[in-house]
This record gives C-alpha cells, sequence and structure tokens, in this order.
DNA sequence: CTGAAAGCGCTTACAG
DNA sequence: CTGAAAGCGCTTACAG
C-alpha cells in the first residue's frame, strides 16, 4: 500500500496525495482532500517511515545517549526517571525515542554520524572529557547535567550548588560542627563537584575550618564486603557527627551499613542525601534529603530540544531546576 | 557525502562501492576492495542510514512498548532492568532501540503498522485485553510476562507459579499457618494470578484452607494516607501470622506502613516479597523474596526477537526464567 | 570482475 | 487546481 495506490483508487496523482497528507492543501480543491482523506481511511493506509525520512532528511527520531556506569545503564533510579520525563514530551510531540548506552564518550561522535536522529539529548556528561565541542555545531543536541563554561547548548540541570549548601546548612543549624562528605568520586567541573562546592561554602560562612583529607570521602562503587572501603568509611565517621551525601543511593547503602556496625541513626551520626528517590522513603529511618524534580528535567530537556529542532533557535543556554531541602528523620538535633 | 563521491574519488560505480560496503566481495576483486575501503575510511563515509532503510525495507530498529501504568513508565524498577537487560544485547548485535510507552492496548496496533521497526517487544500485556493476535502474524514480535493460551508467540516469563509456590511454603515451613497474600488487582491469566495459583496451591497441599475473601487482598495503588486502603490492610493483616506479596516494592511500602502503626517485623508478622528488588536489601528489616533475574529475561527477549528478525524462524514458543527464594530478614519461625 | 539501470516510497519545485 | 519529473541515497538483479 503506498501513495501511488491511494492516488490510483482515487484518480488522481500521488503528488496529489502527498499533498494532502502535508497538509499542503491551498493547491487542492476541498473535494479532492476530502475524497483522498477517505481512501485513506478506508485503505487504512500509513506512509512509509523511511521513505519520509529520506526525502525529508529528517526521521522524527530523538536520540538519547546514557554514559554507561557500572554496567547497568537503566538501574540508577535517576536515569529512569529522566527518561519517564523525556518520553512523555517526545510521545505527545510525535516524536519517537532512541536510547542508547555507551562505554566511551568517542563514541558519541560516532553516533551523531551514525544515527539518523533529528537530535539528541546527552546525559551526564563531564565536560572535559569531550573535547571536541565543535562537532556539536550542526546537530540539535541539549546536555543534561553538564558543567563545562565551554559548552555553548543548551544544558539542562538542578541548582546542585544551592541544595548542598542547603543540605549541610540545615545540619549546621541543627548544632553539627563535625561534618563530612561521601561522594562518588568527583570529577572537575561536574554536578557532584558543584555539590562539593556547595558544602564547602556552607562549612565556610560558619567558620568552619575544612581541608579535602579530613572532610572528604570518596567511594568508587559501595561494597559492603570490600573491607579496604568500609574501614576508610569507619574510620572517616569517626569523628563526626553528621554526614552529607552527594546522591541517595549512596547515602542508604552507607546508612544500611553503619546500621549493621552497630551506629543508630541518627542518634551517633545525621544523615543528609541527596535526589530525594522514592527509595529514601521507604528506608530506616527515612531520609533527610535534597529534592530535585527530575522527571520535570526531562520534561524541559526534550522540550528544548523539540525547539531546536522545530524553530531552529536556541533560547536560554544554562536553565537550571531548582532544588529544596526535604526534612525527614535521619538528621538530630544537636544541643 | 553519498555512496556516489566514494566511488568517483577510487574511479569505479558505486554499485561497486555499495557491494564491498554489504561485504558482496565475491564480485569484486581485492584490489578494488582495499581502495573502496581506504576511500571510506579516509572521507570518514557513513551510509545514509534512511536511505538504506528504505532499499531493505528494514530499519535495524526494535521497538519496546511499555504499557503506561500509573503515568510514569520507568519509574519502576522492574521495567529499568528488563530494559537495561535488553538494550545490552540489541546494541551489541548492531540493533537499536526504540522505546514508547502507550496509554491503551489498542495504540499497538497502530504503531505496529506506523513505526516502522524491525520487530518489537511487548511487555506485560494481560492477554485477554488483546484480542486481535491475528495482527501480530506478520511481524517479528516478542512477549515478555504474557499469559495468554491463544498467543503463538515467543512469550518470556518468570516461573511466577513455581516461585510464590515456594515462597508460601517458605512461611508454612516456618510453621505459620494463618496466610494472606496481598496483589495489585489480578487480572486473569496473568503474572499475578499465576502467583496465586502458586500461592493458593501451597496451602491446599498443607490442608489449609483458603477462600478469597479471607485470604487475599488487592489494592490498587498504596498510599498510606488513604484510609480506606490502610484500614483494609490492618484488617486484613489482623488476625494473619504471614503474608506473601506479588511484588516487592508492595511488600515494601506495606512493610512500612506496618511499621508505622506499631507492627514489628518479622515479629508480629512475617513478609515475603517477588523480585528481589536492589531495594529490598535496603529495608528494614532486609526483605525474604523471590529471586527472578529481571536482566536476563530482557537478555533472553532480545536474543530470541534478533533470531526471529534475522532467521525467520520461531524457536521455543514459552521460555521459562526460574526463580528462587532468597531468605533474609523478613520471616520469623514460628514455634 | 565491473557497471548501467531500475527500484524502494516519498517530497518538492515547476509547468500548465 | 493538478500532474509529470527529478531527486533523497541506497540496493540488487542483470548484462557484459
Amino acid at each position: 500500500m503506498t501513495i501511488r495506490d491511494i492516488a490510483k483508487a482515487v484518480g488522481v496523482t500521488h503528488t496529489t496525495v502527498s499533498n494532502v497528507i502535508n497538509g499542503k492543501t491551498n493547491k487542492v480543491s476541498q473535494e479532492t482532500i476530502d475524497k483522498v482523506n477517505k481512501a485513506i481511511k478506508e485503505f487504512g493506509y500509513i506512509p512509509n517511515k523511511n521513505a519520509r525520512a529520506l526525502a525529508n532528511n529528517s526521521s522524527k527520531i530523538i536520540g538519547i545517549i546514557f554514559p554507561e556506569a557500572s554496567g547497568n545503564f537503566m538501574q540508577d533510579p535517576f536515569h529512569s526517571q529522566i527518561l519517564t520525563g523525556i518520553e512523555s514530551v517526545i510521545s505527545s510531540n510525535n516524536y519517537y525515542l532512541m536510547v542508547k548506552s555507551i562505554k566511551k564518550y568517542e563514541d558519541i561522535y560516532q553516533l551523531m554520524t551514525n544515527w539518523s536522529v533529528d537530535g539528541f539529548i546527552i546525559l551526564s556528561l563531564v565536560g572535559h572529557q569531550l573535547p571536541k565541542l565543535e562537532k556539536f555545531k550542526d546537530v540539535p543536541v541539549v546536555f543534561i547535567d553538564t558543567y563545562y563554561d565551554e559548552l555553548k547548548h543548551i544544558n539542562v540541570g538542578s541548582n546542585d550548588y544551592q541544595g548542598e549548601f542547603n543540605a549541610a546548612s540545615h545540619l549546621l543549624d541543627n548544632g553539627h560542627k563535625s561534618l563530612g562528605f561521601i561522594s562518588y568520586p568527583i570529577d572537575y567541573p561536574s554536578v557532584l563537584s558543584m555539590r562539593l562546592k556547595g558544602f564547602k561554602d556552607a562549612l565556610n560562612q560558619k567558620n568552619i575550618s575544612f581541608n579535602s583529607s579530613e572532610n572528604i570521602l570518596e567511594i568508587g562503587k559501595f561494597n559492603p564486603n570490600d573491607t579496604r572501603i568500609t574501614n576508610k568509611i569507619l574510620n572517616f565517621v569517626k569523628n563526626k557527627t553528621g554526614i552529607c551525601f552527594s546522591a541517595d543511593i549512596l547515602a542508604i547503602e552507607v546508612m544500611e551499613f553503619l546500621k549493621n556496625n552497630g551506629y543508630s541513626i541518627p542518634n551517633d551520626i545525621s544523615i543528609v542525601g541527596f535526589d530525594n528517590l522514592y527509595l529514601s522513603t521507604l528506608v530506616t529511618p527515612k531520609l533527610t534529603t535534597i529534592n530535585q524534580d527530575i522527571v520535570k528535567k526531562g520534561n524541559i530537556a526534550a522540550e528544548s530540544l523539540i525547539n531546536m529542532i522545530e524553530q531552529h533557535k536556541e533560547e536560554q543556554l544554562n536553565i537550571k531546576i531548582s532544588t529544596n531541602l526535604v526534612i525527614r528523620e535521619s538528621v538530630r538535633t544537636l544541643l
């Protein structure tokens, strides 16, 4: 079933059929339009996407690229939520969503040319790992959670600095004086480094001394059976009353570990996370954390990209979703 | 940059270039092959996907369809894991993954014709909601977690019956006699109905009486503030010592609710989940549950589909991943 | 071993 | 208001 079959059935050229399908109806009589539409309905005709894409040089597909951290790209609830937000906007704008995880950053460049998409969204890329920025000139692309001064593209992120500043301040306001920051390894600049900066500045503001070896602990991947790591944690935590974590998932893993090692939370140590995962309401104690609306982040990224594709104009380059403190049960007030 | 540019540069026809690109080299001299390949490298030429798709009538895209339960299609950790499993296989076979959530089951039929994919994977479809099975005749498709006798397509599932049988048996073996089964609403036949059947048969085997109104509680969506639901739960649980849940996430939500209402788990009531989400190791107490390898399920579904697409032969129709009991801390032994 | 030709299904000037 | 023609970039018999 092609455009020609419809044309034949109606008694016009396939050109005319194409015109009515594409709404170029100023060239077609109402009578013809109606006949064509009726035939299309009747035959259940659907235009061939590939032919259309070839002729238009546009596929109506948007690609999203996930750096494959630690083997499984979707397990992280953060990724699922972003995807949810992106998918709903893309779907309702009649685009399609193609998903791909990549192992090395360089793979992006191949995908860019290789992949016939109208634009793409790149997730959680650390700026300095991305040297050939000029390659992105001709393709509509929006980044999510990338910090990189030279990035002249739309970037949708959260207010990581302010969020972590508030997290640390919450502990300070509750009388805590010896704080620590536990995080996955920190690249510069990145979401994590901005959170660290917020933490640091909160201490500064209260004139509490800070030095990296004393107040920061970086963990590659938490594993309760890896004594090298667990000893580090136990040691780090010993002389502190409150810990900020750069991510809920890490906070929760470590919290469980501490509980199993005789710590009572928040009595012995207070904990603040970051992300406000659903998960954080299900653990004991419920986690005090920084909320960021991840689904909304996905929505905005997708909307921005579609705007770029369709109107070829860039809008605001740096979009920051606000964050807010959610107080639950993992922080104790010190007298 | 097209196939013709390469051809011109090398001094052959575009046909020849196409032939070497597609490995039809029995028709081409080694010398020509080398020259063409060299030119391709040099120019960084990449074939246009849309043109290829049009000429081959094959897009190398696989679509995956998620029924959109409760608004956000990826939030469920189950979905993320399935997607992880599917994506990795698809990627390594040089296919692309297109993702779509649908609101009504009927949307599938439109997608099938509309979407130019080589095949697709349909998730968690309840069989009887799918009346027009003959429509699937001509498209490679594999289902995941669909129970439907008339389904003459590959279906990848878990051994839900045996899993829940083992879950209930675990409680019985620990001396529990008054058991309940709490589940999301149960369709027939479905993953949940099979789990219920396993539960029921486990009771039967031990000659413990069962009746639906007494031993089953269905919950649409758990919400701790909806007293209609919470009262039902409190009431249901009152005269029981052990509860099987049809899903970890529900088990965990209800467990938190019970803890907040003065229940001590597992002292007052024992709980067994289903799924073995990562989450179930992070709650207190850690959840005893039935493990199913969801990522593997995704792997197998993708492999089966690719086999169908490339070799046009169906294989084993019903593939069941095995399940196993994971004993943690949420079940107490009754004396 | 190589190339001229037709075709995949659509879109888009352009002529009438 | 309608249609003949060329083109999007590739593939695939088929002739030589």
